[in-house]
RNA sequence: GCGGGAAUAGCUCAGUUGGUAGAGCAUCAGCCUUCCACGCUGAGGGUCGCGGGUUCGAGUCCCGUUUCCCGCUCCA
């Protein structure tokens, strides 16, 4: 079956059996943003408390933070939020791409600097070593004209950039003739900005109101909460501090279902360590971290490790953890060696020491930070779209008949277990609901008497319930009951006594987290 | 934001040159009592995405709009 055919039954199930709903659905939904259903909200609080477990419980130099969605707005500016997420974006009319304007004009100048090298060369071989670039530049007049045109156009550029003028960089694009690399176009539109942050105010009143943003990344309420915890929690370097929270970005284009919302959440942590010790840490985390996602039982080959060439501003190593959704390898942790940027851009704009002093070394340096981000949401995607199996049940007679299960890992699954009686007379119900009774408290449970026991089955099978008690007439004589296993749909009988260690058993964090130290 | 496609019951879909809105599954109630969705009977559920136009009459034709899907574009 065709991959997109098998997302969009995917996306479909989600729907039908109250995992994901589309936001708002009544009236007519809105674009990128998502509900999580009953069964949505299970695995997902599974995942978060499993992720939080990971890091919080299992280390104990890693301690947790949850910090505000609202920041004061300077932390934007110091972040680099403010200008990086604020794209000038120009349309070319005639092939309908899209640019940004600034990189349009940046090639422009880098063309006329290339220009000027060739000259130089060219004269430099024809003078040999009678050349003088220093007097060639001031000399010669075809250099001279493009040094001339390459310092007004920059001029004019970092001017309307600074300014944030958006006329002005249209004209420029006009003024130096600018095609569209594709079509060869000069038909553009104007400049438009595009803000990814969300934005809002703050107070009531409205002339005395600041903007304040929704924030894009959680990673900064951590930073601006460094030296407090750090003091607080009396922590010494190495450690990490994490966090789980939404994050609001106003993309242009969010599509593929939850794996790109305009609202989402984030699972962060962020590890402080030595100046010059980054790199052995970073090495360290993307180890783990790969680690953690194989615990989960998934194959192995449907991960893999994209290390990035370009490295953003503030990093001096990074990569992503990759997972082969249904629409191909597509990111889902971030693993960043951030450097000392984050701290010390806030050092810089609060004008607050943001240091640690290291009594083993005797100095006070700004840690340097490797985060580990996740995204919540693309890991509930992730689940999904592994468990999600379409099989053929093998029957005694004739053809089998398909049915379709989650084969989610029983530690994440929404409900652990459903209880059926057989028979819906005899005192079966009775028995079954005695049962739910007491393992309530232990687990997500259910319970199911309507329907041919088949149907029911399959009905677990469908939001994924890795276990199925079923009562039956040789309950009521020895206090046994069959325990019918998704995967593989075989049965054994065991007592009911015995159901809560079973279970406990086989849906336990703790296993999963012992096998990650 | 651009181009293409789609929208009819909870789900999957049918609906003839424009003439009273349909099926299967699901849901609910009752009966039956049965270990992998397929026993019987009955019931509920749709202003056909939304708004306008043409027409005696629009699910069907035209225009606009919204949402979703695919492809661009963008992506710390």
């Amino acid at each position: 079956m065709a991959q997109d055919e098998i997302f969009k039954k995917l996306t479909a199930h989600c729907k039908e059996y109250g995992f994901i709903f589309p936001s708002s659905e009544i009236y007519d939904g809105l674009s990128a943003v998502y509900d999580y259903g009953q069964y949505g909200v299970e695995l997902k609080n599974n995942i978060r408390k499993y992720w939080w477990d990971s890091m919080v419980l299992l280390n104990e130099n890693i301690v947790g933070l949850d910090a505000a969605i609202f920041m004061h707005p300077e932390t934007w500016k110091a972040s680099g939020h403010t200008s990086a997420f604020n794209d000038p974006l120009i349309d070319n009319k005639d092939s309908k791409k899209r640019y940004r304007a600034d990189n349009l004009i940046e090639e422009y100048l880098q063309k006329i600097e290339e220009k000027i090298e060739k000259e130089i060369s060219k004269a430099a071989q024809r003078f040999g070593d009678k050349f003088d670039e220093a007097i060639y530049r001031q000399t010669n007049p075809r250099v001279l004209e493009y040094i001339s045109k390459y310092n007004s156009i920059k001029a004019r550029f970092v001017k309307a950039s600074e300014e944030n003028d958006l006329k002005e960089l249209k004209q420029i694009i006009l003024d130096c003739e600018l095609a569209d690399p594709v079509s060869g176009s000069r038909n553009w539109t104007d400049v438009r900005q595009f803000n990814l942050m969300f934005d809002t105010k703050l107070g009531s009143v409205n002339e005395e109101a600041n903007i304040i943003y929704l924030r894009p990344e959680t990673a900064q309420g951590i930073f601006v909460n460094f030296l407090n915890v750090q003091k607080s929690g009396r922590m010494k370097i190495p450690f990490g501090i994490a966090q789980v929270g939404k994050a609001f970005r106003n993309e242009i284009v969010a599509r593929q279902f939850i794996f790109r919302m305009r609202e989402f959440e984030q699972m962060e942590m962020q590890f402080f360590v030595r100046p010059g010790e980054e790199l052995k840490w970073y090495e360290h985390w993307k180890e783990k971290r790969m680690k953690w996602h194989q615990s989960l039982g998934i194959q192995a080959s449907k991960f893999r490790y994209h290390d990035h060439d370009k490295l953003a501003h503030y990093a001096n190593a990074a990569c992503d953890i990759e997972f082969e959704f249904p629409f191909g390898f597509r990111e889902v942790e971030g693993i960043h060696s951030r450097t000392d940027f984050d701290l010390s851009q806030h050092q810089k704009f609060s004008g607050k020491k943001l240091q640690y002093f290291d009594t083993d070394m005797n100095e006070s340096y700004v840690p340097f930070v490797i985060e580990t981000s996740i995204g919540l949401d693309r890991m509930v995607l992730l689940i999904i779209s592994n468990a999600y199996t379409e099989e053929i049940v093998p029957k005694d007679e004739g053809e089998g008949e398909q049915r379709v299960v989650l084969k989610i890992p029983p530690v994440l699954a929404p409900v652990k277990l459903a209880v059926l009686p057989l028979v819906k007379k005899d005192g079966l119900p009775e028995i079954a609901r005695k049962i739910v009774n007491d393992l309530k408290f232990s687990f997500n449970c259910q319970y199911d008497e309507k329907d041919s026991i088949g149907r029911r089955y399959r009905r677990q099978d469908a939001i994924g319930t890795p276990y199925c008690i079923t009562i039956d007439h040789q309950t009521t004589q020895d206090d046994t009951v069959t325990i019918r296993y998704r995967d593989t749909m075989k049965q054994e009988r065991v007592p009911i006594y015995q159901l809560v260690s079973i279970i406990e058993d086989k849906v336990s964090v703790k296993k999963l987290l012992e096998q990650l130290e």
